[in-house]
DNA sequence: TTTCTTATGTTAACTTCGTTAACATTAAAG
DNA sequence: CTTTAATGTTAACGAAGTTAACATAAGAAA
């Protein structure tokens, strides 16, 4: 039995660390534990990742790349405006409930810094930039002037908050989407209530 | 110099603890550091409070104590419905630009659970029932059918949804407000942004 | 082929952490 | 005054992240 070398330690380090983060989040992804379970060195990660950050970048990373795929499937499922910012909307929501744990990590306090991981940088502009272009484009043959533009980008980052928003409250239990309907039914109920006044009291 | 009793341990922690909290996060929060700094023994934290998750705890409830009293200020600022609704939001967001680490305590994964610290529970209750009733009470004198009880419920959600995106958003650097606009005003206009197709192209 | 270099793997150590056990001292109750 | 509970201490355990020192394999250079 060759003990060195075998070849594929990064990829199934990589696997078996979004198993387990799938299962116990960022937390519980300890690299100790992790070299155990894939049956190498406790050392042997820190020869194919930049230590612990190094790990969670690269699965923010892909998961970022999943959760910019969603979005623009969802974007390119109907050419008109509003529509398409509601199944963004689903679809983000959709996202977060499905990969929670992928959500948190992309979102929250233990993704890597930014700046030291430029290909995550890059990962997360690229989502963004699909949601911004599928809220912004209204109608892309249409001249826009600075007021529409930066009315636009409003738009973009209300719609953009709204659903972020949801997921949020969603997958931290805080909203509990009800039993008897369909989750994609519910966020859509939400994304489309406006704040101004009902008529009737 | 007593060693023993200095009689305010327990206090000295917490303020301590917050002090950590504001400008390292939970993850910066380490017992033994936090013993050392109070200038007590590494052990003595442990003589009042449940270990690490107790401290967390307390600090989460004073955290929530005081989001509900400037959501409560806020949804006493003005009679007219939607502009409480407004004021809520900002309110909202604006806990959550000041006190960045205190919020994500309150609403991320490193919270203790609630089941397990009923005083946390109660306080994540209270600063809710604010924010709904707030909400949800457009004219209290009116009665309610049902379904106008689910579409005020709905608007609630909505609302908060919104406030809670814009937040986390904000303080996770993702959103940027504009340095030339007060945040309230930044925040307000996009809680007032709606979604359906504007009229010109 | 043989040698040198680099990549990849291992073991062992260092520090910090959360937590608990065993013991010491003080304050309060009886 | 004595007893007891509260509060403090030190010392230890196991787990974690990380690094250094060393071992082996693969591939380039000779």
């Amino acid at each position: 039995m060759s003990k060195y070398h075998h070849g594929d330690v990064r990829n199934v380090l990589l696997q078996q660390a979004e198993n387990i983060l799938i299962d116990e989040g960022p937390a519980g992804l300890s690299l100790r534990r992790l070299a155990r379970l894939t049956g190498v060195s406790e050392a042997a990660p820190y020869r194919h990742f930049d230590g612990k950050d190094g790990i969670l970048a690269a699965v923010a990373i892909s998961a970022f790349e999943r959760f910019a795929e969603q979005l623009e499937i969802a974007a390119a499922s109907t050419e008109n405006h509003e529509e398409r910012v509601m199944a963004l909307g689903a679809a983000y929501v959709q996202f977060a409930v499905e990969n929670p744990q992928h959500f948190r990590l992309i979102f929250g306090r233990e993704r890597p810094p930014l700046d030291q991981y430029p290909e995550l940088r890059d990962a997360a502009d690229n989502a963004f930039d699909v949601l911004q272009r599928a809220v912004t484009s209204v109608d892309r043959k249409a001249e826009m002037t600075l007021t529409e533009a930066a009315t636009a980008y409003n738009r973009a980052l209300a719609a953009w908050s709204r659903a972020h928003g949801i997921a949020m409250l969603v997958i931290d239990g805080m909203i509990v989407p009800p039993a008897d309907q369909e989750l994609s039914n519910f966020v859509l109920g939400l994304l489309a209530e406006d704040l101004t006044i009902p008529a009737s009291a």
